[in-house]
DNA sequence: GCAGTCCTGCAACTCTGTTGCATTAGACCG
DNA sequence: CGGTCTAATGCAACAGAGTTGCAGGACTGC
């Protein structure tokens, strides 16, 4: 997790103003928590994150993230344990590409897709957006050539 | 939902059977039901077209469709709405694609995937599967294009 | 058939996310 | 600034999918 710079919470205050909506104190810490991970984030670790500020309920955590997301400042990943993880969704467009660690659970967003755009759908059915996920072992999960494991982690 | 053929009984039993551990009732049904499904089925679903043969504990069908996945026999699809959903896994490769519809849910295989190939993933990180979803509008829920919309399927 | 093991049924439980409602606090106006 | 109007928050109770522990039942191999 990268130190929370001024301008993360810079940005998240912009961002929030730019739709319109009211600016509270809420949507600017979890936007700016987002911000400022590596990777998608689960309810729970950003529920821990900010309990270091000023107390904020979990349903509200769960309000922002809705808020967040249906007004196109995040994006919600369904996971392989029935959880959701999130993040700022900078840039990302109709077309998108994530990894999933199969050890940890680790989610994050890879930004190029060469996606496949000549797939053949049955009669009759739409497309309105892409995904492609690649599941596998992360960095910290991949177990060593020949050097003993190290220490497993997890989120 | 097709109707069970005798050869969908039989050949669940086989699969089951092959892979060596016990063939019981309760597995056989759960992949045959499988097998006749056009697509991807929830635990609900399962249960209700299991109930009109003898009893099966809901228990139980989680912890088959968990064996039945754990031995190739069946693959599990996170959806948008925190539910699983299962189909027969024959000859289902590594890579594979999915169309979700956001409207009622529905999930379908798709049979060919012009995968991605040269996907670039960070440092240390390591693909063992690419799964490709779809989202869009099934035939029943895509709107028409001048007549009135058809009335709403919820499965 | 019999023993041994794996599987099933049942009940209680966990966990993530949701809903209803009273209270608080942004935004806007003067 | 202070008042007002409304959207957002906090709190408590709830919902639903999936899980766990354990006793009893049914496959399989002999
Ligand atoms: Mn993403
Ligand atoms: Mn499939
Ligand atoms: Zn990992
Ligand atoms: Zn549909």
């Amino acid at each position: 997790m990268r130190a929370v710079t001024l301008t993360d919470r810079d940005r998240a205050e912009t961002l929030v103003e730019r739709t319109g909506a009211r600016v509270t104190r809420q949507r600017v810490e979890v936007l700016k928590i987002l911000l400022a991970a590596p990777r998608a984030l689960t309810h729970h670790e950003i529920e821990q994150r900010a309990h270091r500020g000023p107390r904020m309920d979990r349903v509200t955590i769960y309000r922002v993230l809705e808020w967040l997301t249906a007004n196109g400042l995040a994006h919600k990943i369904a996971g392989d344990d029935r959880v959701w993880r999130f993040n700022a969704a900078e840039g990302h467009g109709r077309t998108h590409a994530h990894f999933h660690c199969s050890d940890c659970g680790e989610v994050i967003c890879l930004d190029e897709v060469a996606a496949a755009r000549n797939l053949r759908l049955p009669q009759g059915y739409r497309s309105q957006e892409l995904e492609l996920t690649v599941r596998g072992l992360c960095a910290a999960c991949r177990p060593a050539r020949r050097a003993p494991p190290a220490a497993r982690h997890r989120h």
